[in-house]
DNA sequence: CGCATTTGACCAGCGC
DNA sequence: GCGCTGGTCAAATGCG
């Protein structure tokens, strides 16, 4: 199909992986809905070591967007979702400027979490107010970001998925900083500016010219 | 009837 | 080289 089925299996590429709690939802219910695009399953497979079986889902909005993810039911909470986000959108988010269109749902606390079950290298940076904190974690070439959006990034302006996937995505450069990131202490403080700054300056949705 | 989801089969990367 | 496992395809099925 795509240039992406070349790389039908396991490349490392540019994953984020985040750990979003769900409140006041049927466990096993693993609808993606929950941020701002379309996602279409595409398979579902049980996974080694997870009594929970792990969703595919590609962007449905644009046929030729190679944005995927995978949501899987966190082994170790079953009231935790893992969802990982590979490739980047190749247009707009159609839903930017109105509601969800699937499923808002309000009793979703989109509150990220540690993703710890495999507690590898993981990285707490914890900002001396403790509204903010984020993990980084890298396995083999994949790094893992993780950020409690909660007090931080919602009380400014809300945060969707889609924004975490562009910074996520926005290519080498971010993986530069990760992989500095693993050697560089950077303070609490400065990395939280820099996550700001990120989000909220540089990650917005541009229309493809 | 059209679209999304389910599910089994297939394929390819990775470790041994 | 082989087997295991994860990722994708595509036909069948379900739902609105």
């Amino acid at each position: 199909m795509e240039d992406f089925q070349a790389s039908k299996k396991r490349k490392v590429g540019e994953k984020i992986a985040v750990k979003v709690k769900l409140e006041g939802k049927k466990k096993n219910d693993q609808n993606p809905s929950c941020d701002f695009w379309s996602w279409r399953k595409y398979g579902q497979k049980p996974i080694k070591g997870s009594p929970y079986p792990r969703g595919y889902y590609k962007c449905s909005t644009s046929k030729s967007c190679p944005a995927k993810k995978q949501v899987e039911i966190c082994r170790t909470d079953a009231s935790m979702l893992i969802i990982t986000y590979t490739s980047t959108h190749n247009h707009p988010n159609p839903n930017l400027s109105k509601q969800p269109k699937n499923d808002p749902n309000p009793e979703i606390t989109t509150t990220l979490e540690p993703v710890d079950q495999d507690n590898e290298d993981q990285k707490p940076v914890v900002t001396p107010e403790n509204d903010c904190f984020c993990y980084i974690k890298t396995i083999e070439n994949e790094t893992r970001l993780t950020v409690n959006l909660e007090n931080t990034f919602f009380d400014e302006e809300p945060l969707s998925y889609p924004d975490l996937m562009n910074f996520s995505a926005s290519k080498t450069e971010e993986n530069d900083f990760y992989d500095e990131l693993e050697e560089l202490p950077m303070s609490s403080s400065s990395f939280k500016s820099f996550m700001r700054s990120n989000f909220f300056e540089e990650r917005v949705l541009v229309q493809p010219s």
